[in-house]
DNA sequence: CGGGTTATTTGAACAATGTTCAAATGGATA
DNA sequence: TATCCATTTGAACATTGTTCAAATAACCCG
């Protein structure tokens, strides 16, 4: 049996299209925002009929988890390139690397925050993984910095960082209230971070 | 001239059904989440024609507005409450106070937060103060805690604490994805507020 | 190449929901 | 009671996600 399938013409424009679609509705998610996104604007934007996008998509919730699993992975990606040899500088790279994505791509990610299932459904399990796998990244440096306490007790404190982290981006970013000027973001993320690690006794007082 | 103006018949009824209005509208938002919010439902959950919604409230975001309104004004009244003699006890109780009204309350406070004006027009500048006001609740224990510093930085560093706060606790109660154990949350913030306090040497190493 | 078969695409129609406004209603007033 | 005007009403409209039967296009085989 051929297990390297010939790529047939259908096969090729369903690709085609389908990245097209999706290439459609990150722009506009990225640009305007997650709420701006419209069937009926993907559609025309990609040169083809309502129905289209549902042949692709099983619906609207279907084409935004596609954008926002992207974005977990570039996200992912992004943070995975941080070096990692000194623990303490590991942990401000991937504060600031992370914060660096969000102001770069602040609709993206919060197109991803903010997204909730249609009609209670729940959230799809494939994603929340991603989304775990990403949050693991804060996990090894701490696990380096903290290896006598208890690995339980680290995780929670690796997710409360990672919280605390976007709560100061998140809400440093939102233009909606009085925005925190980019540099002092910037300034107030690392202080966060080096606070935070001296009080868990890990960098000497200042 | 009369300045206590009678209440008549037709001000009365307009004043109750206000009311009204609103508390359907809140119980609705607190019960569901503000996206399961309907005019139509709070119209007839209120015994009166849509019509009547549109003249109480300008629109949809008016009648939101509002319910956000009161609830940065219940938050306010409940921080305000926390006794503020010792500044970092102070602290302590503002923390755990405002993890008590979110859990309490979570979808009234989401609401506050993830609500986005319609056709982008601006945020309410009066609703903006409110929410500053409050904040400012933090800034006064962090001025007595570092009477040194440059009262801007301390006003950064308190507007920073709140949101690494919130951040903790806003994702910590998100049941989207695993939601943080309550006693394990109200762990976290508090352990959150000590190290941060320890690592701006206000308080002992332990 | 042609005809049959199957997959895909299309867009009109539908459902849900925010919004408007002319007519009806009802409280105020003389 | 009669007139006047504020308020209420709900039908109609606009927007937007969703469905599905008909049209179209790709594939396959003789």
């Amino acid at each position: 049996m051929n297990i390297v399938q010939e790529e047939s013409l259908r096969d090729r424009k369903k690709n085609e299209r389908r990245e097209l679609l999706i290439e459609v509705a990150r722009r506009q998610i990225a640009s305007n925002g997650l709420r701006s996104l419209k069937i009926r604007d993907v559609a025309s934007a990609a040169d083809c009929s309502i129905g289209s996008v549902y042949n692709e998509f099983d619906d609207f919730d279907g084409l935004i988890l596609t954008v926002n699993r992207e974005t977990v992975g570039r996200l992912d990606a992004v943070l995975a390139a941080v070096p990692d040899q000194d623990p303490v500088q590991h942990l401000f790279g991937l504060a600031d690397a992370y914060l660096g994505f969000f102001t770069e791509h602040a609709h993206l990610l919060w197109s991803l925050f903010e997204h909730r299932m249609e009609n209670d459904r729940p959230f799809p399990d494939d994603l929340l993984q991603m989304v775990m796998r990403t949050f693991a990244l804060m996990h090894a440096p701490m696990v380096r910095l903290l290896p006598d306490r208890d690995p339980v007790e680290v995780a929670l404190l690796a997710r409360m960082m990672f919280s605390a982290a976007h709560g100061i981006i998140s809400l440093g970013l939102e233009a909606r209230m009085v925005a925190v000027p980019p540099d002092s973001l910037r300034f107030q993320v690392a202080q966060f971070v080096e606070t935070q690690l001296i009080g868990m006794n890990i960098l000497p007082r200042r």
